[in-house]
RNA sequence: CGGGGUGUAGCGCAGUCCGGUUAGCGUACCUGGUUUGGGACCAGGGGGUCGCAGGUUCGAAUCCUGCCACCCCGACCA
């Protein structure tokens, strides 16, 4: 049977390709590194974009769009930020094509060339801050608190489906407030949606920190991010939200009147996540039968499949469904019957457990006389015989425990794979035994950190929030330490 | 851009070393029948510029030359 995905033990690479393909989600496009993301993979996206559009107008934000092309000149605006991205950009040198008056096809008119070449933005905050510089003058404008749901473009030379793509969804918020301390306030603020989004509604724990200066955003002051552990033992950056201090300001003037009537550079922050976190989803969660999605980001939550002989078998299940399907959208619950002839039971119940689908129902004449269902559970992969009467008060707190258990089942994996070490050997045994979090005390220099990241491929996942002091030394210098960091092999 | 690999049916592959009828297998697809509580079975059927271009040869998927594309590992990164 060529039917089961690669082992996840065996090789977590493909094993990774193949649920991305086979659970429907996404496939690579002909287009360079650029990914097509399939109806059911954009439904979990779009599930996700809700959740967090939500918490960002619950927070006082509003959404806003801004041009997807950058004038060069401004991206070279900030020193680092240019920096941090010129390498990776698309960049628009013409306007017009033409007929190629040496064959068929068409040819780049050399005759439309464009007086400033545009960039196809890497990331917003060149365009959005020159457009700040005019909606603010006094601090009665402030703060601003914008976000955008919008495609970027880098040029990556390695691509992995919704990992890193050439062209990836985000949403990015840009704000501009008065004073360093409300910035930072919204920096933090921004940074515990992320956090609370990917526990509560992805399932996934993350651990809240600041990035050391290599690994900060081109043009931030300050990276924080929310670091997820993967099944392989890798680490991934979930979301990021940047103090930006008064960088960009500086760059594009833009300054305002305090409320003493003097004149003061605009405070900054940015923050995104990106369809990377279906990546994220996927591989926090799943296993050797496909996808597991929490309930709060399945496309549909429960799918009722029937199992019948006869057409009249199948129209005394349907009527049944349709009350139980009633009974449970009425609480909310969102529910797909199949009722499709063209595939069997059996297939259907390895399909959607290839697409993670939390629960399913399953029901036959059998279920029929007894007045039962059959419930599955994908996550733990266990099936019982239920009153068919009670399903609409028990699914409701079946899915939370589902929705609870998933994310506890993370957290447990991460709990078992993260260690403290205090010597560089047993660091590097760590890594390639079992890989996962390890925390560690750093001297606080980028050459020890680089030489870490060359030696051992692992990097400073970030410096947690909630560290706490402790002296220690530096496992590679030996240099006094005053916390730990965490670090990890990471995507 | 460096190192390695692969291009043959929608997908996965064999065949290439050592040239030889009509290019094959699994799966998917179509038709008919039997099936349906964990990816059904039987029978029949359709589907191929063998990555592209040129060359060698009576004859090329196979040998030679050039090109292209994709994948993996590295550098770059949400």
């Amino acid at each position: 049977m060529a039917k089961g995905l690669p082992k996840r033990s065996e090789d977590y690479s493909s094993w990774y390709n193949e649920l991305v393909k086979r659970a429907d989600l996404a496939e690579h496009s002909a287009v360079r590194g650029c990914m097509v993301i399939k109806p059911y993979g954009y439904a979990i996206w779009e599930k996700m974009q809700a959740a967090i559009d939500k918490m960002f107008k619950d927070t006082g934000h509003s959404n806003a769009y801004f041009p997807l092309f950058i004038p060069k000149s401004y991206l070279s605006k900030e020193a680092s930020h240019v920096e941090g991205f010129a390498k990776e950009c698309a960049v628009v040198t013409h306007y017009r094509l033409k007929q190629d008056p040496d064959g068929p096809g068409v040819i780049v008119d050399p005759e439309a060339k464009l007086e400033e070449e545009l960039i196809v933005r890497p990331t917003s905050e060149t365009v959005i801050w020159n457009t700040y510089k005019n909606w603010i003058q006094s601090y009665r404008d402030l703060p601003i608190l914008v976000n955008q749901w919008a495609n970027v473009v880098r040029w990556e030379m390695r691509t992995r489906l919704f990992l890193r793509t050439a062209e990836f969804l985000w949403q990015e918020g840009h704000t501009a407030h008065a004073t360093k301390d409300e910035a930072i306030t919204e920096t933090l603020q921004m940074l515990e949606v992320y956090a609370r989004f990917s526990e509560d509604f992805m399932g996934v724990p993350v651990i809240k920190g600041v990035k050391s200066e290599s690994e900060r955003f081109a043009g931030a002051v300050d990276t924080y991010c929310i670091e997820a552990l993967m099944q392989d033992g890798k680490a991934l950056q979930a979301g990021t939200s940047h103090f930006l201090g008064q960088n960009f300001a500086k760059a594009f003037d833009v300054q305002f009147a305090n409320k003493e009537g003097s004149m003061d550079y605009v405070w900054g922050t940015s923050w995104g996540v990106s369809t990377r976190l279906v990546g994220a989803l996927i591989m926090a969660h799943s296993d050797d039968q496909g996808l597991v999605l929490p309930p709060k980001l399945a496309p549909f939550e429960v799918v009722i499949v029937p199992i019948f002989r006869s057409e009249e078998e199948l129209e005394q299940i349907s009527e049944k469904v349709k009350e139980y399907k009633q009974a449970l959208e009425l609480r909310g619950i969102t529910v797909k019957f199949d009722d499709r002839d063209t595939y069997k039971p059996g297939w259907k119940f390895a399909e959607y457990e290839l697409k993670g689908v939390p629960l399913r129902i399953a029901i036959g004449p059998r279920d029929l006389e007894q007045g039962t269902v059959e419930l599955a559970r994908r996550d733990t992969m266990t099936k019982e015989v239920v009153q068919a009467d009670t399903l609409a008060e028990y699914i409701p707190r079946l899915l939370e425990d589902i929705q609870k258990s998933i994310f506890e089942k993370a957290l447990a994996f991460r709990a078992e794979n993260t260690r403290t070490t205090d010597t560089y050997d047993e660091f590097k045994e760590i890594l390639d035994n079992n890989g996962g979090f390890v925390l560690a005390h750093w001297d606080g220099t980028a050459t020890t950190e680089a030489r870490i990241k060359e030696e051992t491929k692992a990097t400073i996942r970030c410096i947690p929030l909630n560290a706490e002091k402790e002296t220690g030394t530096c496992i590679y210098s030996g240099n006094p330490s005053d916390k730990r960091v965490i670090f990890a092999r990471s995507y």
